[in-house]
RNA sequence: GUGGCUGUAGCUCAAAGGUAGAGCGCUGGACUGUGGAUCCAGUGGCUGCGGGUUCGACUCCCGCCAGCCACCCCA
């Protein structure tokens, strides 16, 4: 085979996709309960938005971006999460100015240079939510439950929440200094990676996994001791809230996200057992971007899902399969016998569709039984059959594949009975 | 970016220095206008790509590419 789909990106074939549409459309319906409102921006952007609002130190920006440059000499990026291009777009187009609050969801295609792994593409997908407008902890629990809703709605079981306040621009410094000054004892112990972040971004280190580091990291002090009393507040009220929408969480205080936009709340959705990448999807509060980027200061907060997590966690966790075969579709064969005029299927089938249902034909003059093969490896409940005796008559044999019932009925009644045996038979 | 494992027929896998095989699938027949079951036959390959060692390489060595898993990071 001469070509393949780059590294790190699939194809989904229609037995897959139909699982994708499925989801989407749970994800959809989800949406609109909650009252948001599709959002599309583009899939690429100018390289400093995400630079900027991701954070120029991240990894995401630092080395998984998918970066070039256009014919006229301007920098893009592949955007590599959702919540930058919305804000540009909340901005850009005048929704800021509309006042009240905005609630927004996306779902599509984002993209992150990465080795793969399980659960891990450098082409995926999301969907995801941002709200704009609301600085209460009532939307940050809306926006919480609205994901709990769609995973619970999916059928998936297992999920855990956690939940995190990482503070505001006032008292995470406090905290930042505190961590510094509770780690300077050890920092030269740590490894290179924690040390890079103890001089930088010195929050990150929260983040560390290696059993090497976090012997160290055992005594440090938690965020939510730091909290001033706004923020503080802040992430009580948003347990009391989850609590009486009796959504269960597990406050952790070393969860961090790998973006720096985050304020105050920040969460995370993980499924145990999926692997090394078992978060399914994660957000937060992010107070500071829309006034980062020249609008007014506006609160926010939102989440993204991956989509290929949370499938391969519905297969992990065997639930049921929404894919529909044609067959579930209605999909109806036409087969013809001996010479037929050519112009006779053509009509019929034209006719089948014209009334909404769907129908194909043999593409091939091949033999009667190797077309009856054909409808059933396309999995069609009905097949008809228009032979020379059926000419002859005027009429259409009909047979029900599952059943292998058939029977002979006039041409002009085939439209009315298979819409009939739909009614009446369905799979 | 680092590490481990793996690349053979459309798919799942054998062959371990001596001419590349099976099952499933696919095509056809038994059954000349009737799918699935059974039996029979046929179709199947630059052994991921490129070098090297050897009389001889699917097999050993090197490089590249890809897949899987992990590190890292995250969706």
């Amino acid at each position: 085979m001469k070509f393949s789909a780059p590294r790190g990106t699939r194809d989904i074939l229609p037995e897959e996709a139909s699982r994708w549409r499925w989801l989407e459309e749970v994800f959809r319906e989800q949406c609109r309960l909650y009252g948001f409102g599709e959002i599309r921006t583009p899939i690429f952007e100018e390289t400093g938005l995400f630079a900027r609002s991701i954070g120029e130190e991240t990894e995401i920006v630092t080395k998984q971006m998918y970066t070039f440059s256009d014919q006229g000499g301007r920098s893009l990026t592949l955007r590599p999460e959702g919540t930058a291009g919305v804000v540009r777009a909340y901005l850009q187009s005048g929704l800021a100015n509309q006042g009240g609050v905005q609630r927004l969801f996306y779902f599509g295609p984002f993209f992150r240079y990465e080795r793969p792994q399980k659960g891990r593409f450098r082409q995926f997908y999301q969907g995801g939510v941002e709200v704009f407008g609301a600085e209460g902890p009532q939307l940050d629990a809306e926006v919480i439950a609205l994901a709990m809703d769609f995973l619970n709605a999916l059928g998936l079981e297992g999920a855990r929440l956690r939940i995190n306040s990482t503070g505001c621009k006032t008292c995470r410094p406090v905290y930042e200094k505190a961590l510094r000054k509770a780690l300077a004892p050890v920092v030269d112990k740590l490894c290179s990676w924690c040390q890079e972040r103890y001089k930088g971004n010195t929050l990150r280190i929260l983040d560390e996994k290696r059993p090497d580091c976090r012997r160290y990291l055992k005594d440090i002090p938690s965020i939510l001791d730091s909290l001033d009393k706004e923020c503080r507040e802040h992430f009580e009220d948003l347990r009391v809230l989850l609590n009486g929408l009796g959504i269960p969480y597990e406050v952790e205080s070393d969860v961090v996200r790998g973006l720096d936009y985050y304020t105050r709340t920040v969460f995370e959705i993980n499924q145990p057992g999926l692997g090394a990448q078992d978060a399914l999807g994660g957000g937060g509060r992010y107070d500071g971007l829309v006034e980062e980027f020249g609008g007014k200061p506006t609160p926010a907060v939102g989440w993204g899902m991956g989509v290929e997590r949370i499938l391969d966690a519905l297969e992990t966790n065997r639930q049921p399969q929404a894919g529909k075969g044609p067959a579930q579709e209605g999909l109806v064969y036409f087969a013809t016998a001996g010479s037929v005029d050519m112009e006779i299927v053509p009509n019929l089938i034209s006719e089948v569709r014209a009334s909404g249902m769907a129908a194909i034909s043999a593409s091939l003059d091949k033999a009667l039984k190797a077309q009856m093969k054909e409808a059933s490896r396309q999995c069609c409940r009905w097949v008809v059959i228009v032979g020379e005796d059926e000419i002859a008559a005027g009429t259409v044999t009909l047979r029900d594949m599952e059943s292998g019932e058939q029977q002979n009925i006039k041409r002009e009644k085939l439209i009315d009975t298979l819409k009939q045996l739909m009614e009446q038979k369905p799979l």
